[in-house]
This record gives C-alpha cells, structure tokens and sequence, in this order.
DNA sequence: TCGGGTGTTGCATCATGTGCAACGGGCATT
DNA sequence: AATGCCCGTTGCACATGATGCAACACCCGA
C-alpha cells in the first residue's frame, strides 16, 4: 500500500538470508542503487539492519530486541513453558507449541527430546501447515469459510506418500479435527517421526494455540505414541485453565 | 533519511510497549490517521503487525521468525576470522575458535602462530573437554543442572598433572570461570602448552562461540600469557558486537 | 433515535521519494 | 607508479506517490 515502506521492508527477509551488499539489494529489489541506498540509511537509524565491517549490509541488533519484546508479548508462551518442560520430563520426547497467525502457522516453543540444551533450534520457523499435527489443530478452529478459503489457497507438497494431498482431504481432516478434539500427524512430514496434539483454549473456547508430542518411529510405534493422548490432552487443558484464568488480568 | 519509512519504523518500538489502536498510533506519530492507517496496512502485509481481535495493532510473530532465520544464517566463523588474524598478528601465537555443539566441543577456526596460513587439520575435531579454555567458556554458559548433567557424564583422562581430575573440580572451575568471563588451561591439556581465552556472546547474552590464545611456555611464561588476557577479552568482545549487530540507534 | 467514538475511502495538493549522471575512493592489475 | 574497474556516495530536476482533509460507514451506549 505505501510502495515506499513497501520496498523498505522487502529489505528484511532478504537480509535474513544472508548479508548482502548495496548493488545486492537494489537489485533484488528492483530499482536504483541511490534509493536502496536510502532506504538502508533509514533502516540502519532504526537499528533494524547492521552494517558489517566489509560493508556488507545485515539484519542488526534491534530487530532482535523487538522479536524478542514480540514474542514475550505472546503470554501463551511463558505460561505454557512449564507444562511443556514437566511433560517433556514424563514421556521424554520433542514437545513443540504453535500459533496462527496471519495464514501461518509458527513454532513459538519446543523442548527437544534428550536435553533440554539445543531448544531454540527451530521456534519461529513456520510450520509444514498442511499436515503437522499443531497446524490442523489451529486452523480447524477457524469457522468453515475461512477454513475453505485457507485451504484452497494452499500449496500441498507430498512430503511422503502419507501426506495431505489435496484441498478436500485437507477440510476432511480438519473437520475430523475439530470433532475429537485432539490431532496426529502420522509420518505425513517425515516418514519416520509421529505426532499426537491438543489444543490450548482461551476463556472464550477459542484454540489461542496448540501442543504436540513428535516422535521416531523406531522408538515408539504409532499405536504406543497415541496411548499417550491422555496425557498431551491433560496437559493441554492445564495450560488452557492457567491461560483463562489469567488472561482477563489486562493492564493499562 | 526517508521520511515515510521513518514513520513506519518507528510504530514498532512504540508497539512493543504493547497493543494501541489506531487513533495512538498516529497521535503519537504526529500524522493523521490515514496516514497511520496506510503505514500499519503495510507493516501488516509484510506480518511485522498484528491485528487482534479487537483490531488494535501488536507486534507480529513474523519479526521473531525472521530474526530466528537471520541467527541460523549468521556464521560466526566467518565474522571472527578477520578478527582472529588480527589477534595472531598482535601477539604472534595461536589462536582458536572453538562451539559447543551436541555434546561436544569443536574447534571451527584456527589462526597458526608460525605460518598464518591454513591448517584446517584439526579444525572439527572434538576438543579436549574437561581442561581446554574455551570448552570451559562455553560449558559455563549453561544452566546449573545442564552443567551438572555433562559433568557426571563426562571421562576426566589425566592428560598431565595439572588435568582437570573429576567432575567435583570441573563444576568448581565453571563457576570461576562464569564468575569471571574468562578462562586459562594452564598446562592442563600438553605439559608445556598454556591457554588463555574469552567468549563471544550473541544479541541475547549467551555464549555462542569461545576463543583462545596459546603458546608453549618456552616462547612465553604463564604469566607473561596473562598479560595478553585485556587483548583478547578485547578481540571477544568485539566479535561479540558485530555478531550481535549492534548499533547506535538514533533517537526521533 | 441520536451522538460520539471508532476505522475507512476518494481525492486534490505538493512534499517526497525517485532515477540519473557525475564524483570519489579502494583495490587489483599492468 | 599508473591505470582501469567496481563500489558506494552525492546533488539535482522531475513526477510519482505519500499526505491530510472531509465525508462516509459502522458500532455501541445513552
């Protein structure tokens, strides 16, 4: 709507990738060097973009700071952390957490499986919508038109051969869903890995987000990984009790 | 320098003190409302803004997606190396760089003493975990319970007399070494070999890489090693800066 | 039904961002 | 040393695109 930002924060995702210089960008961008030019000057001012000794141009340090202000933002977030840390410790596998936004669906917290050091691998990247477990979860809580619209506008890639493979499956799946209450994902990402999820409810019933319990194949079967459902559901209505209960504690 | 994108910009740090709605968003921009309104629509489709439900703007997840991509992008070699070189020149002796990475620490760059050239032979190779100064470094970032975890885990091979012994003394060297942001291996890997390093942090504060000089002390003393500490706290922290990107904001 | 509070749209004005061309500085090649 | 090339940078004339206004649409409470 405003070409000028427009531009400008086409800047970001590119940078993203990997330091670029001035030429670099004008032309990713699509027009004249003197006006990328500016529009890296503004964006440096902000501390959204770094500029490396070799002059090369990278995201900077602020936009850390405000992902970070972002995410806390996110109270879900802190209050699930504990329910998913102490599930984690029960049954020992990755215990993920998610949330829709803006057509995506994006890990916002993870526990991985043996120790808890590497945790922050993958959080923030969006998530394969199409068949993980957290993705459905999310979007069949979205009324039926807005889940048709979604779902015709989505790409379905067969990451394997039990992959959602189209719209319609899709909706069916998402209907299925949206009656039990709970959802899997059953080597449809990757052959070999499993997962079972719930959602996380609001005080108003709506699924502000969702959790999953992903597992190897070859260290639990399908069947011996749904036995834990019960589980993943309690611990996803804990986390839905704590969040309603503190969630109308809106400060100024 | 530009002015629309300037305005645009400065929403989100005003948005990271919470949610506002449109009428303060542009009053406190100083621009009429469909001036605001057009700015906010574009940061929307970028997903840099959220709009909740009762249509006040927040900061949207998409900002911390993309500084998680940018991390996962950075290389932290790639940035050290000129700085590493520029140490060897200083002070003449070896210098490493080393990452804690699944259980183990590598080293990823090294800088000879002698010959600046390379000498990738034992660049990945695991380092010797209970004495080096740079596994030190990076063990000691860790919370205490991980710290304890790897500790009772790991062998403790008496390379020399001065070897770290068991895992009692290697937590008690950590907490020194937490305590104070630096670390020596003083004869504990190679009799005549002593080591004298510093860590390298990201935007957020943690150790993402550790650094260190060594030298036989044939060439230098233990002590005269010391002298170099302020250099290579020095050289650290100014990896850690360009790592982390930061910069001088301007203020409106 | 009204009134005050939102967010939204179309439009005329002109401030602003734009591309051009010329400059300068670093670096490698000769 | 001298040369040429490749970047980043600057000043400027032009017109594009951002701006504020005023009117409209909507919701809620009175």
């Amino acid at each position: 709507m405003s070409q000028t930002v427009d531009r400008a924060l086409s800047i970001l995702p590119l940078l993203a990738q990997g330091p670029a210089d001035l030429g670099q960008v004008a032309e990713r961008l699509g027009v004249h060097k003197s006006t990328a030019l500016r529009l890296l000057r503004t964006l440096h001012e902000h501390g959204l973009v770094y500029r490396q000794e070799d002059q090369r141009y990278r995201l900077g340090a602020r936009l850390f700071a405000l992902a970070q202000e972002a995410v806390e933002n996110l109270d879900v977030r802190e209050i699930a952390h504990t329910h998913l840390v102490e599930l984690n410790e029960q049954c020992g596998h990755t215990v993920h957490l998610a949330v829709y936004e803006e057509n995506e669906v994006l890990y916002i917290d993870k526990v991985e499986s043996r120790y808890p050091v590497r945790m922050y691998s993958r959080i923030g990247k969006p998530v394969a919508i199409t068949v993980a477990a957290v993705a459905k979860l999310l979007l069949a809580d979205l009324t039926e038109p807005e889940r048709r619209v979604i779902a015709e506008r989505l790409d379905y890639p067969l990451y394997t051969s039990r992959s959602t493979p189209n719209a319609g499956a899709f909706l069916k799946e998402l209907a299925v869903v949206r009656e039990q209450g709970w959802a899997t994902d059953l080597g449809g990402h990757e052959e070999s890995i499993n997962c079972v999820g719930a959602p996380v409810r609001g005080a108003d019933g709506r699924v502000v987000a969702a959790m999953s319990v992903s597992a190897p194949n070859v260290v639990v079967t399908a069947e011996e990984l749904l036995t834990l459902l019960p589980l993943v559901r309690r611990t996803a209505d804990a986390i839905s009790r704590e969040y309603s209960g503190t969630t109308h504690a809106k400060k100024a």
